[in-house]
DNA sequence: ATGTGC
């Protein structure tokens, strides 16, 4: 970034305090409510003008309340920013796709194990192979199970239950999901044809670009109160499942970007950009994106529940240990991708909103009903992944986050620069020797998914996750770093 | 992110 280009940023919003800054409703005609962006000033200096252009863009959305927020990870995204927050109103609000993204339920889940440093290192590399080899990865890859239509039917209704139900995992399981696992608005009937035959192939696979299949270390503790709840230790080993919904959750997005152009116009809806096409949340349209939505969200938590199946497997046969012996108990799941009817207090008034993250992790504090029976006094675990290579973290929920961002937080590093970018610049392969002498394993499809992902091209996790516990919206628990990594 | 791209 330029040094214009910098200058220029701080000169459009107005500084809150040391982590949040404004977007005046002057900076764009049509902006009903100020944007604001949770982000340090070093961090708000990579912040591209688009960004900004974008947060300020969902302010004049019908129905928003409070603000257009970004996170201190957000960059540009289709619309929307990645790294948004925004709720609309149920009844003056709108629902859009582009407000939740390509991805549907892209998310993250964490299993622990009794596993030490000392048990994993020594037969690294091979482990990862044999997770590589079970967990299908890459652009269009198809799983080992042939679904049939009742099947993917009972996935899209029922996502991590129905796999769970299915033989692929424990009943404990979906009850350490957001929403247990599955959306209850999900109606697979507004789920296209096109959308199911891209979907029915693929349970169980990893996709690419960010996704990753990720054994980790707890290498720091901030809270030992929490983590002991969360049944993290120091220098144990657990393991990461960040992914989506794959061709279905991509169908259905397309599909219904579309129909609610469609819908916009119908609704004398004026846009300053297309990508932002909506509809009225309660019409026939917006509440079809929101069944097929919920849907695609459901698919992404069975695909998660699927490779979680064939994570033990693996383990299992690997250090020739049962499940129970190997303690690998799903911590939790959460979604970055998704649009939920909450309720929340607004100017002290409770009220039913839309609230689309888009790049944003939910992170309900303690004694919310939402949070699961186990972790009701400690808040809901908050999942922020790393970047290949650097570390991920786990946090927790809190009341400020209800009281600030609608209940969330960050949902990762973001990138910083393009694939293209990556790939003119880097070498896959001296990127992977790199992180081997660092004590990481990667494999992955081919050497440019390694150039394409390298850590130079992310922001700091770190500095990211830093924000959000410095504004208190979710609070650090422990710090998880790399050992293995299997990606698309 | 994606049976990757106008």
């Amino acid at each position: 970034m330029t040094e214009t280009a910098k200058k220029d940023v701080r000169s459009l919003v107005t500084k809150v305090n040391d982590y949040t800054w404004d977007i005046p409703v002057s900076y764009e005609s049509g902006m009903r409510v100020p944007g604001r962006i949770f982000v340090s000033s070093k961090l708000l200096a990579g912040i591209e003008q688009e960004t900004l252009d974008q947060t300020a863009n969902v302010a004049t959305l019908p129905g928003i309340q409070k603000y257009a927020m970004a996170m201190p990870d957000a960059h540009s995204g289709y619309g929307f920013p990645i790294g948004g927050v925004a709720a609309f109103d149920r009844d003056t609000g709108i629902i859009s796709p582009g407000g939740v993204g390509y991805d549907i339920n892209c998310g993250v889940r964490i299993i622990r194990t009794n596993l030490t440093i000392e048990d994993v290192r020594p037969r690294m590399r091979e482990l990862v192979e044999q997770l590589f080899q079970a967990v299908p990865s890459g652009v269009g890859s198809k799983s080992k199970i042939r679904a049939s239509d009742k099947e993917l039917n009972d996935a899209f209704l029922y996502g991590a239950k129905w796999a769970v139900e299915s033989g692929y995992g424990m009943k404990e399981d979906t009850e350490h999901c957001e929403e247990n696992g599955f959306m209850k608005a999900a109606d697979p009937s507004k789920v296209s044809d096109k959308a199911r035959s891209r979907g029915k192939p693929q349970f169980g696979t990893l996709g690419s670009g960010n996704h990753f299949l990720e054994v980790q270390y707890v290498d720091e503790v901030y809270d030992e109160e929490t983590a002991k709840v969360f049944g993290l230790h120091k220098g144990q080993v657990t393991v990461m499942i960040h992914c989506g919904s794959r061709g279905a959750g991509h169908q259905i997005c397309e599909d219904y970007l579309k129909i609610l152009e469609r819908a916009t116009h119908k609704y004398g809806i004026i846009l300053p950009d297309k990508q932002l096409a909506c509809a009225p949340a309660e019409s026939t349209e917006g509440q079809n994106y929101f069944k097929a939505m919920a849907a695609g969200a459901n698919y992404a938590w069975a695909n998660r529940q699927v490779i979680t199946h064939w994570v033990r497997e693996v383990f299992t046969k690997f250090f020739r240990r049962d499940v129970d012996d190997l303690g690998m108990h799903l911590i939790y799941d959460v979604a970055h991708n998704v649009a939920k009817l909450e309720e929340h207090t607004i100017d002290g008034e409770k009220k039913m909103v839309y609230v689309h993250r888009k790049g944003a992790t939910r992170a309900f504090p303690p004694e919310h009903p939402d949070v699961p029976a186990v972790y009701r006094k400690v808040g809901q675990p908050v999942l922020i992944p790393g970047s290949m290579g650097t570390p991920s973290f786990v946090l927790h929920g809190t009341q400020k986050a209800m009281e600030l961002t609608f209940g969330s937080a960050c949902h990762g590093a973001g990138r910083t620069s393009s694939r293209a970018a990556a790939l003119k610049t880097l070498n896959g392969e001296t990127i992977q020797k790199e992180l081997a002498a660092r004590g990481i394993s990667v494999r992955a499809t081919q050497p440019s998914v390694i150039a394409e992902e390298a850590p130079s091209v992310y922001k700091s996790s770190e500095d990211v996750v830093d924000v959000v516990h410095q504004l208190d919206i979710a609070r650090k628990v422990v710090r998880l770093m790399p050992m293995g990594v299997a990606k698309g």
